[in-house]
RNA sequence: GCCGUUGUAGCUCAGUGGUAGAGCACGUCCUUGGUAAGGACGAGGCCAUGGGUUCAAUCCCCAUCAACGGCUCCA
């Protein structure tokens, strides 16, 4: 150990020093390799090499000690101006280096950073010395494009962390750790929530009951708030004519995520990617008047897009899937505040399902393809996120092809982000479907629509529910939210009739009947996460009582069977 | 789609160039047990699919499919 001090380098300047550090240990170890690129990324570093050979874990073992005896050597970090010349020379048997030699303006200083036998052309950013380094681990070796295009090389890309202390390595790997624990597909499995099927192909969800049931108590609730707001359901077909995507612009901006036309009779159709446009032919059905708009309509419904086969993820990215959506036709005037009460309900969705840490993405549309409404779409976005004291950032060209939109995201329970709702101001679908109403003023009008979805998806919600409560879903939301665990095979009956007075107002009792002792029982609910487990034995029979086992509390309790009913009756009613 | 890894019982995984094993789960029986695994017996596999090599392939080779980790993209 180096009895230098350091000044403490932040967590990308160290993990930047890492990815050099692992450069020089391929260096020395494969030198073959040809370093490309090596950035700091969030809980980590990467570099890309090029080599015809791909990585073994073995090689990444190797590697670490490596790196580790790189880190003890305290090789200062020392860095050098040069000339594009003398870089262009220095990296002559590297294209890669040499592309980013070439590309790095004129005026802007070009340098290079050595640490002991290992110089790298790179901006800075390090801690001033390997040594520096606290606890570093290679994680990953995976394919990856020269600069992200697949028409590029395919480079080898190394994956690694890097902390200040091992302690906080070790907090990182456990965290890992739990988030595996808590993996959808895995837990879908155990609680026998969903399934995808081989047969069936990917990306295509199979609801077992267990999942079924909570999907159905989230419609609910998401029913209810459109209810009270004013919304209207509808119903459109699965499978439309190709022309309507033509005219919605989906054929010319789309048809990469579209599933190819299915043709009948010479007609062609398509599986629909979205809603708007069936929500736009029942809005465009019949004249409509200023009177009526704001017109809100809603559907479950259920849209199909095509996404190549190694993308596919669990229920988080998939082919098929049900959005909460939404279409708002409103004159301008009205969109402001129709765009501010979407917000209000994403709150109310985040909040029931104990989501923290919302955060807000204005995505703006791709320079080339900025319309004159473009402004005045943002504008309306950014009132209503400033008049709400909402916090957003802006992602430049993120948009939808018709219009920008705000998404949102939210903290898991262990802290990790996910997007959720989206919400999107189009004043470009009016136009391509000639939309109108009737004003105040006897002439036609364009009214404009709000796109929004707040859940997102359906199948992606229910991913993100089931980490976030670690499958434990709360009383409100569970499969089973009580079972009834008779002592032996004597107090069946007993067990029986508690149930049938326990399963009024649609809860959701078990019984079990299996022939198990009592801890086994009461294991393989805890395991299957169920809130409530009712012991009966010879003294509840007796007493008309229960024996509440209750998920995460430690001391059980005898009460009647009416005083647990009440119980779980007020969780639900509170959403717990 | 591309790179890499993997594919053996419902699940988690052993294993071998001479057509297979464990634990859990499942079934039957014994047991009637007071808060996280009682016992016995049993059933269950085209070893992903299709080709090759070989006297012989679950094992070696090739292709395909799927899953997983990435790249890219997004609900």
């Amino acid at each position: 150990m180096s009895a230098v001090t350091h000044p403490t380098p932040s967590l990308p300047e160290l993990r930047h020093t890492a990815a050099h550090v692992l450069a020089y240990a391929v260096q020395e170890l494969f030198p073959d390799a040809k370093p490309t690129i090596g950035p700091a990324i969030e809980n980590g570093f990467y570099y890309d090499f090029d080599r015809a050979q791909p990585f073994t874990p073995e090689d990444l073992e190797r590697l670490e000690a490596r790196m580790r005896e790189i880190v003890a050597a305290d090789h200062p970090m020392l860095g050098r101006q040069v000339s594009r010349d003398e870089a262009l020379a220095f990296f002559a048997d590297n294209p890669y280096k040499v592309e980013i030699a070439s590309e790095i303006p004129q005026g802007e200083p070009i340098t290079l950073y050595s640490i002991g036998a290992f110089t790298d052309l790179c901006r800075g950013g390090h801690a001033d010395s390997t040594g520096a380094l606290g606890a570093v681990k290679l994680t990953s070796v995976a394919g990856a494009y020269w600069r992200g295009d697949e028409r590029n090389p395919m480079l080898q890309r190394i994956y690694g962390t890097a902390w200040h202390t091992q302690a906080e390595l070790d907090a990182y790997l456990a965290h890992l750790e739990e988030a595996a624990k808590r993996d959808h597909r895995k837990l879908g499995a155990e609680l026998d929530l969903f399934s995808l099927e081989e047969e069936a192909g990917g990306g295509l969800i199979f609801w077992h009951p267990k999942g079924a049931i909570v999907r159905e108590i989230v419609e609910r609730f998401i029913r209810e708030g459109l209810r009270e707001r004013g919304y209207q359901p509808v119903v459109t077909p699965h499978l439309m004519s190709e022309k309507l995507y033509a005219t919605s612009g989906h054929l010319e901006n789309y048809a990469d995520s579209m599933f190819g036309p299915l043709e009948v009779e010479e007609q062609r159709f398509r599986l629909k990617p979205m809603n708007c446009p069936g929500h736009i032919l029942i809005y465009a059905g019949r004249p409509r008047s200023y009177r009526e708009l704001p017109i809100r309509f809603s559907e479950f419904g259920t849209v199909y897009r095509f996404e190549r086969s190694g993308v596919l993820h669990g229920l988080t990215r998939v082919r098929g899937f049900t959005q909460d959506d939404a279409h708002l036709f409103c004159t301008p005037e009205q969109l402001q505040g129709e765009f501010e009460q979407t917000l209000d309900e994403a709150l109310r969705l985040m909040q029931a399902f104990a989501f923290t840490g919302f955060e807000y993405a204005l995505s703006t549309r791709k320079a080339d393809e900025r319309t004159q409404t473009d402004p005045t779409a943002e504008a309306a976005i950014r009132r209503a996120l400033e008049s709400h004291g909402l916090a957003y950032v802006v992602d430049e060209g993120g948009g939808a092809f018709y219009g920008p939109k705000l998404d949102i995201n939210v903290r898991d329970a262990i802290g990790r982000r996910w997007q959720l709702g989206t919400v999107q101001v189009d004043f470009v679908l009016p136009e391509r479907f000639g939309l109108k109403y009737r004003g105040s003023d006897g002439a036609d009008h364009r009214p404009v629509m709000i796109h929004r979805a707040l859940a997102g998806s359906m199948e992606r919600f229910f991913g993100i529910l089931i980490e976030h409560f670690g499958g434990a879903f709360p009383a409100w939301l569970a499969p089973v939210q009580a079972v009834v665990v008779p002592i032996s095979e004597h107090q069946l009956e007993y067990a029986r009739e508690v149930a049938q007075r326990l399963g009024r107002n649609a809860m959701r009792i078990e019984i079990d009947e299996t022939n198990e002792k009592l801890g086994y029982k009461i294991r393989h609910w805890k395991q299957q996460r169920v809130p409530y487990v009712l012991v009966v034995g010879k003294q509840e029979a007796s007493d008309g009582t229960v024996n509440v086992n209750q998920r995460g509390v430690e001391t059980k309790r005898t009460v009647p069977i009416e005083q647990f009913f009440d119980e779980l009756s007020a969780a639900v009613e509170q959403r717990l």
